[in-house]
DNA sequence: AACCTTGTCAACCGCTCAAGT
DNA sequence: AACTTGAGCGGTTGACAAGGT
């Protein structure tokens, strides 16, 4: 309210410290603790600020600082919190020792926002980018143009513009899938489900070398089991996107009905011994917080988690559906229109 | 070799909040 | 209650390094 900062006063040093500022603080607050900040500078012989000091302290000097690269752990541990606790870093820098507010900052916006923004998620919610997403088929039309114009007649222009229109259309059918199986509100049950009745690992590898259509033809090919397992990937360069999804059959065209759970894998680690490493979850109440399980690289939750589609999803309030701590509305589709009513559903089930 | 671009990270700035007066 | 002070937080900046052309 009012108050200059205590950087305005003139005179005082700023910018980078020097191996014998470094010292003086260092051997000041080994003596002496820091006390108030405000006063260290005159008591340390610095010509500093107080707040510089502490800074310098906090971030760089304090001898428990974990100093080199981000482990594995440590950076699901930071997606795990981020995507709990958005830009909390100091909140986040509690759960990891050693390692400062700053760096965790510095580590997300120069590695962890890029890593999801390439992988098609949005950085703040964690959720598809659906912008991005909803722009694809028109990008894999214009990807396309040019095989379009190798047509020589009319009539093969023609052919070839109606294929490309009916391969947007099954794009974003199979987006708004992915979207709905992404939603924010739900949960997640299921882990390596060994008692399901097809393999799903190799429908995993299969999926992540097939192209958009191929894979409705695939989760067709598994629509008899119980459990779903889709996988929206839209070139093998793509990150895959992995959910398990239980459709009740005799409910299936019940949208009010319909439950299920799904789990999305961040995968960043593709090609690894061929596990699925990385993930993004999505839960609401600390009590429901996924426990990552780092020996099947798959994540175990609550079994009281629960297992539903919130009505407002379905019934397109998406002014009432929140991101995963509390954001922002997300931007729910109409899903009773633009999914559970298509013709491409119905098919599947 | 020179220049440009991109990535990294320490440090600063402006703000809020809690405690003290 | 109003104001001051100190501490801490998150966003941003700028210096430097590395890599590319």
């Amino acid at each position: 309210m009012g108050r200059s900062p205590c950087c305005d006063e003139s005179g005082l040093k700023k910018g980078p410290w020097t191996p014998e500022e470094d010292q003086k603080l260092v051997e000041h607050i080994q003596q002496h603790g820091h006390g108030s900040w405000r006063a260290l500078p005159k008591l340390a012989g610095l010509n500093r600020c107080g707040k510089s000091c502490r800074l310098r302290w906090t971030n760089y000097l304090r001898p428990d600082i974990k100093r080199g690269k981000f482990s594995q752990e440590e950076e699901q541990t930071i997606l795990h919190l981020h995507s709990i606790l958005g830009n909390k870093w100091s909140a986040i820098a509690t759960h990891l020792p050693g390692r400062t507010d700053n760096e965790i900052k510095n580590f997300w916006n120069t590695h962890l926002k890029k890593k999801l923004i390439q992988m098609g998620f949005d950085p703040m919610t964690h959720q598809p980018r659906t912008d991005l997403v909803s722009t694809l088929p028109y990008l894999l039309a214009l990807a396309n143009m040019t095989e379009l114009m190798d047509h020589q007649t009319w009539d093969e222009q023609q052919t070839a513009m109606s294929n490309l229109q009916a391969e947007a259309v099954h794009l974003a059918k199979l987006q708004c899938l992915h979207y709905l199986l992404q939603s924010s509100n739900s949960s997640i049950n299921i882990n390596n489900n060994n008692n399901s009745s097809y393999d799903q690992n190799a429908i995993i590898t299969n999926m992540e070398q097939q192209e958009p259509l191929s894979l409705l033809n695939t989760i067709s090919n598994v629509k008899q089991n119980t459990i779903i397992d889709h996988a929206a990937t839209f070139s093998s360069s793509q990150p895959l996107h992995h959910q398990s999804m239980i459709l009740p059959h005799d409910n299936f065209l019940d949208p009010q009905q319909v439950s299920f759970s799904s789990q999305s894998c961040l995968n960043n680690e593709q090609g690894q011994n061929g596990t699925i490493t990385n993930y993004a979850m999505i839960s609401q109440r600390e009590e429901d917080y996924p426990i990552i399980d780092h020996q099947t690289s798959w994540i175990n939750v609550p079994s009281s988690a629960p297992l539903s589609i919130p009505t407002n999803a379905i019934t397109g309030d998406a002014s009432s559906c929140t991101s995963s701590y509390g954001g922002a509305p997300s931007a729910a589709p109409y899903w009773s229109e633009l999914f559970f009513e298509d013709p491409i559903m119905h098919d599947l089930s």
